[in-house]
RNA sequence: GGUCCCAUCGUCUAAUGGUUAGGACAUCACCCUUUCACGGUGGUAAUAUGGGUUCGAAUCCCGUUGGGAUCACCA
């Protein structure tokens, strides 16, 4: 049978780093058996919805390269696709449910959460007095316009059981199980109804979620079971966290794809890490893309506790892709960091510098910021030990490089390098000792993106002399 | 609180009864070098804990501890 898996978020606007990599899992988990991966919008909770927030879950996922089978905007043989336009179709199959006994009507008003005197709230489990009512009264109560739900009713004793992909078997008593809302007043779904009539209409057959579902799925098997309808198989995830103690979310402001787009991590290498986040290849390779994922992906090889995000692998990683960039798409990735460097830079050069240098593209701004305009720095800045380079051999040295630099007529990186070694030659001094004051004297910085002569050449003739003349005035 | 789940270097993880417990990030040292990076070499660093089972346990069982999840007309 063809593997088919969905992707079910909430319209909420936000897309974090977790529920990218249920969406990567589940897109992984079709493609690697040549299955369809679906795309549903959980659109159920009117009160939660965010206008815009559907554009960039189809954004996000078209950026990393996951494209969806069927969807809401594509269409596809089981939709519609969004579930406020399925509204209609649920409430038969509760009514349904009700005939075959696993559910019930009920009257009762909305559960209030009950309070201890220390402030704590009262967990107890909800006995439904409505349970009792006979099916030909309660269906009276409703004709007379009576407000109702209706409430999965659980009368099995024992032991449920099931098996997890990934967590094995769990077993949870039926006891334990809380007998929950499936239609609500309004007429729409909960979750926990929708999800299973959606499941089993589109015909998905793995069903990749947080394993914050592990205790509630014995209730999804009791309506699959009730409805005699094939249970599908269950992958549960563990959760990704922000530190030992806490989830990434939206609330703790932790990063989201979009933040870390923002900040110039790309969008491969974000899939690339978060794959890695709960999953392995079994060897020791890591970097891959997503085509390589899809041939490789295999769900025996998913872990089962929780894994905390890294930022600082993700950017290592980051680096990494950014290495692998041919110079040209380097560029072209960097240029819109590079839009307010003055006319006379040469940002190709400048890039190709930067390129070994920065880990995420956000990085270039603060490498770059001395291009603009030359820092008020103090002269002690010429003083290096290992350069064997001092405020005096900068003074003396600075008229000279700038001498030769004006007569230098071929401008780029090898003849320059070529004429100020030949210069320290001549002057029977170190390399480091004309290079060393000379990076100063352009950059005004201890450290830059590349070495003296590099800079020259992003910085161009004119304003290297420049430079250069201003350095030999502030030493006096 | 009841129930369920989890537990290997600081972090991501490998090792499905027999390894000097492996790799990657981070960190430290050294090399390369025109500063800083890149690259290269090497080092520090882990089986939470107590009991079993076994010739042999990170691995299987039980307890303890620590952490997480769940118990909504939210998904």
């Amino acid at each position: 049978m063809k593997v088919r898996t969905r992707f079910a978020p909430s319209p909420t606007g936000y897309m974090h780093i977790g529920n990218l990599r249920t969406a990567l899992y589940e897109y992984l988990i079709a493609k690697a058996q040549g299955g369809d991966f679906l795309l549903r919008i959980e659109d159920t909770d009117q009160k939660r919805y965010v206008e815009g927030a559907t554009d960039i879950i189809y954004n996000t996922l078209k950026m990393v390269g996951m494209n969806w089978d069927e969807g809401p905007d594509i269409g596809g043989d089981f939709g519609p696709y969004v579930q406020s336009e399925r509204k209609d179709l649920y409430a038969p199959y509760a009514h349904k449910l009700v005939e075959l006994g696993g559910a019930h009507y009920c009257f009762c008003a909305e559960r209030e959460k009950e309070v201890d005197e220390d402030g704590n709230e009262i967990i107890c489990k909800f006995e439904d007095p409505c349970k009792k009512i006979p099916l030909e009264e309660a269906r009276a109560r409703i004709a007379a316009g009576e407000p109702y739900v209706i409430r999965q009713t659980i009368n099995q004793t024992g032991k449920s059981k099931y098996e997890d992909k990934v967590y094995g078997i769990i077993e949870i008593d039926y006891d334990e199980l809380d007998e929950g809302v499936l239609l609500k007043t309004d007429g729409f779904p909960t979750y926990n109804f929708a999800n299973v009539i959606d499941d089993h209409l589109m015909g998905i057959t793995h069903v990749v979620r947080g394993s914050e579902y592990l205790p509630s799925t014995p209730k999804y098997n009791l309506m699959y079971d009730t409805f005699g309808w094939e249970r599908p198989i269950y992958v549960h995830l563990p959760p990704v966290m922000k530190d030992a103690q806490h989830k990434l979310s939206k609330r703790n402001g932790d990063a989201s794809f979009q933040d870390l787009l923002a900040k110039g991590y790309l969008p491969e290498a974000i899939i690339n890490y978060i794959a890695l986040l709960g999953w392995n290849p079994g060897t020791e390779e890591e970097i891959f893309s997503i085509k390589d994922l899809e041939k490789i992906f295999s769900v025996e090889r998913l872990n089962k506790s929780p894994a905390i995000f890294d930022i600082v692998k993700l950017t290592w990683m980051n680096g990494v892709y950014i290495r692998n960039l041919s110079g040209e798409e380097f560029y072209r990735l960097a240029e819109p960091y590079l839009a307010d460097m003055p006319a006379n830079v040469d940002k190709r050069a400048l890039a190709a510098v930067l390129q070994p240098r920065v880990e995420t593209l956000g990085q270039i701004k603060e490498q770059t910021d001395f291009i603009k305009e030359l820092p008020d720095y103090a002269v002690d800045l010429y003083v290096n030990k290992k350069m064997k380079t001092d405020i005096e051999v900068a003074k003396a040295v600075l008229p000279e490089i700038k001498e030769v630099l004006f007569k230098q007529s071929e401008w780029n990186n090898d003849a320059l390098f070529a004429a100020l070694k030949s210069l320290a030659e001549t002057k029977g001094l170190k390399n480091g000792q004309i290079l060393y004051p000379a990076r100063i004297a352009l950059s005004g910085k201890e450290t830059t993106p590349g070495g003296a002569t590099e800079l020259a050449v992003v910085l161009g003739k004119e304003e290297s002399l420049n430079r250069i003349e201003q350095a030999i005035v502030k030493l006096g």
